[in-house]
DNA sequence: TTATTTTTGAGTAACGTACATCATTTCCGA
DNA sequence: TCGGAAATGATGTACGTTACTCAAAAATAA
């Protein structure tokens, strides 16, 4: 019943031929297959020095635990979900819709994604959905996180239940998260400062556009973004940004203003929602000549500005990208697997009219 | 022996439950298993109606076959054969590296990657290789084709005998390749066009360096890159390309001769490979102020480049993405499964020295 | 109708791992 | 040196699929 020292016939244990096995390590080990799976799974009652023999035979051999036969076996599905914010904000749809064309692809792998939608700017509401989350049926979350006690507090609630957390497109940094999947900011105002700065040579004023000045993703671009430009183009100076509050109007009104009260304006740089009204500021404008632009997130109105020349270029981070790595990594972070980083960086994208997607 | 129309008991066969296994599509449709699996595998000795009853109860059930235990019981290996071109060129070593990484982790999917090295520009050669592929041992290969007679002959063989091709960087549009893997090199070149006419705001000529004119990428970036530059930045003027060979001594010399024949020079252009003979020609350069630059592939060299301020921006394809998407197409390919496209198209990413990865 | 081919059913052993049970051996302290 | 606890072995079943055999049934040709 046991296969011999068998040679080379089809299916024998050719030393040199199919990968190794549980069984090629308990040979090699000289234990049984009980044991090297004790240790593969680390359940009790195995002794430490017979431990590390099974350990040093699958060091020798080389030996990869086969991932997709052992969930198979365990018949594990990862189930992860999405705590997303809700609201108008096309970034966000944009992120739903990620996880949804993401998920009928996943559920392939035995991977069921959920996304949950919490209201926004609303640190109570985000931890009252992370508390509901139950351990019984859900293995990981990815949460776009605000930066706020009670969310931190909700994390780690979270991950002492035994569940892996990490946050999405805005981080908690001193949070039980595990990872942090999304750009980084600050790099990405540095991007647009350098991008707006070569695009304005004349010397003049920077219009600056911001939603919040308590959003932490936008006080890093604001940072990043006025430090190159203070430092690497000394003939333009920012303008105090406007709150346009990611609201198309209100960045109209305060934009237009702003056109009437600094006739110096040679650029514009945006680094949040509200875009829309941008363009119509620009469009009843009083004559000049055209601004170059700079704004954030590839939307579906900022492509079509990009096409039209009203905007130089945009800078984005790949929704998609964002979502597929959170989920590779949770994966891996239940598995206790390592993960391969040169993939899921997710790079500060540059678009302009030529080069969109 | 077979469970009943059991309830909620743990592992019953809970309608609702775990995802359908083929036993529920038999049920379904009322066949057995083995003619479950004569349809699923397109085996031969099933009637059309049936075969149509059974399609019907897989749909009805939303059943997804279960690739991993497919694999599994397949025991399958997905082996892939990258065919690179051999010589000095930086991003060709990124390719080959970005292989070997990707290789080490995919072996945990039964993915084995070879990559093999043919000499570059050499048509036969090239063929050659393809021609010593041997369906035996390899079920998909890549190959950064170059659009030669020979070489679509000969990928035309290599599909005959059942193996899936693609190409990789460098597509050969009327051949037997299932599939283009890489970025279109006209939007690269309209892509630095949008930045170098930008960069360049004093009019002026624009210096632009390619390889060689019998490479199709090449000539694709330059048609891109004049006709933007023609079309959208008038004050611009193309002077006729210098080509470098892809050669650092040969480019320094060429523009060096060019920045003393032509002062009228206000921008850099460089599409092919040979970027280290721009820094020097600019560093020989007689006074005057800096120029912009904008190159293409980020090598170790052009990143220095981007960080001293010597090139404005880098035009790049990222191999780890470019060798990623071909595996995962080329399994998908092998499997008969679809494949999930936004995660597959290559992008032109624009580096500038604040956005590095 | 019979003979013959084609289609279908039923069952079984894999694939590599997980996990549970029970028997057996080894260890350690009294 | 014994008793009990801890460690290990042996074995079986399961996961969802593939792939094979052999027999039974159905369709088709004669």
């Amino acid at each position: 019943m046991d296969q011999g020292e068998g040679a080379a016939r089809g299916r024998g244990p050719d030393p040199g031929a199919g990968r190794p096995t549980v069984r090629d390590v308990a040979r090699e080990a000289g234990v049984s297959l009980a044991t090297v799976d004790r240790v593969l799974n680390d359940r009790p009652g195995v002794r430490e020095a017979t431990a590390r023999r099974v350990g040093a035979a699958m060091e020798r051999l080389g030996y990869q635990r086969d991932m997709a036969a052992a969930n198979l076996s365990k018949r594990r599905s990862y189930r992860l979900v999405f705590l997303l914010a809700a609201g108008t904000n096309s970034f966000m749809h944009m992120l739903r819709e990620a996880v949804e064309k993401t998920a009928s692809f996943s559920s392939m792998d035995r991977i069921a994604l959920q996304s949950r939608l919490v209201p926004p700017f609303d640190g109570p509401a985000l931890a009252a959905a992370l508390d509901a989350i139950d351990p019984r049926d859900t293995d990981g979350v990815a949460v776009v996180a605000t930066d706020e006690p009670e969310v931190r507090d909700a994390m780690g609630r979270l991950a002492a239940r035994g569940i892996r957390v990490l946050t999405l497109v805005s981080d908690a940094p001193n949070s039980a998260r595990e990872r942090f999947v999304g750009i980084d900011n600050v790099v990405a105002g540095r991007t647009a400062a350098g991008l707006l700065g070569r695009f304005c040579p004349a010397p003049g004023r920077i219009a600056v556009i911001m939603g919040s000045a308590l959003l932490r993703d936008h006080v890093e671009r604001r940072l990043g973004f006025e430090t190159v430009i203070a430092r690497e183009y000394p003939h333009l100076a920012c303008l105090p940004p406007i709150e346009g509050r990611d609201d198309a109007d209100t960045v109209a009104r305060e934009l237009s203003a702003q056109f009437a009260a600094e006739p110096g304006i040679v650029g514009i740089y945006s680094l949040g929602a509200g875009n829309r009204g941008i363009v119509r500021a620009l469009e009843g404008r009083p004559g000049g000549r055209r601004l170059p632009v700079v704004v954030h997130e590839l939307t579906p109105h900022a492509r079509g500005a990009l096409m039209a020349g009203v905007f130089d270029a945009v800078i984005n981070q790949d929704a998609g990208h964002e979502i597929r790595s959170a989920v590779r990594i949770l994966c891996a972070l239940i598995d206790g697997r390592p993960t391969f980083e040169p993939q899921e960086r997710i790079s500060v994208d540059i678009f302009m009219r030529d080069n969109l997607p």
